[in-house]
DNA sequence: ATTGACCATTAGGTTGCCTAACTGTTAGGC
DNA sequence: GCCTAACAGTTAGGCAACCTAATGGTCAAT
């Protein structure tokens, strides 16, 4: 598995076709984010903060960023900019005064539902033109894709 | 959009988990580009440039946006990076004198070669935590996802 | 010969990310 | 009980990549 072997020719030319089909995915993504309302990283930050859930009352800014995958500073401006717009909360954490705990305001909620429901019917557009074998190859590759997510994020 | 469309809720579902997958893959995307050398921007036009070929000496900068999914000012600026960098260079056109041409140079294509082949090999360290089923599965699926980025592309 | 469409560039602004430096808090060693 | 090191988050400053609007040439069709 992790041997240090030099390279397996089928293995990078699945790489590189994976790599190609994000690459190429990014133009998608930027049309779906497209939609005003708001930006695809705050949505993403909603959209963490809403899966985290009603967690022990909130999630830190530390925690945050290492799910998204950006740094402490860039989480904290995000999170700035969701509280000026209402979406969502800064409070102390009463267990250590050094931490902040970040939480939706019923706002956000609704934000980033509306947005998110916005968006999948977008999708759902573009997904509509393809074949039926075509949506069950998607949708059996989704869980991989979320497997390599998921490594990467450890 | 439509009220006229009732709105599948399977394909609602398929299109929310692939949104997401590809929200969480920016993570992987941001990771694989991180190697320095070539920004994400500048090797995706690198590789659009390579792929265009040799065709009819260069791509048209207007061309060049419409294929990477961004304004014109934003390729211009681009092309002028690369092109200081010395890996692309600029002509006119000579059937359109409004037109510039922008091919790569010998340095541009040994550039994307190496850079390519550098994050083809992360990649292909990612994949290989991967079973063989679930790699059967991401293959399976890219052309999937092709025909939905050339789509929209379109 | 003029007018309007078109190609690319320039100018100016925004967003989202980064690193480095700072403030305040906790906890461990003595 | 201090003092110091490590830690949590914010502030400051900077950069890359995108955008819109305005500009300068060039082409083509009247």
């Amino acid at each position: 598995m992790n041997d240090s072997e030099p390279a397996d020719p089928g293995l990078l030319a699945l790489a590189e076709d994976f790599r190609e089909a994000l690459r190429h995915s990014i133009y998608l993504v930027r049309r779906l984010d497209a939609d005003g309302e708001l930006s695809a990283a705050q949505l993403s930050m909603l959209k963490m903060l809403l899966d985290a859930g009603p967690a022990a009352g909130g999630v830190r800014v530390g925690e945050i960023a290492r799910n998204l995958g950006v740094k402490v500073p860039s989480a904290t401006e995000q999170i700035i900019k969701l509280e000026r717009a209402g979406l969502a909360r800064r409070e102390p954490d009463p267990d250590d005064s050094r931490a902040v705990r970040v939480t939706l305001t019923d706002a956000g909620l609704a934000a980033v539902a509306s947005a998110n429901e916005r968006r999948n019917t977008v999708m759902a557009g573009v997904l509509s033109s393809l074949s039926d074998e075509d949506r069950a190859a998607l949708a059996a590759a989704l869980p991989v894709i979320g497997r390599i997510n998921a490594t990467l994020l450890a």
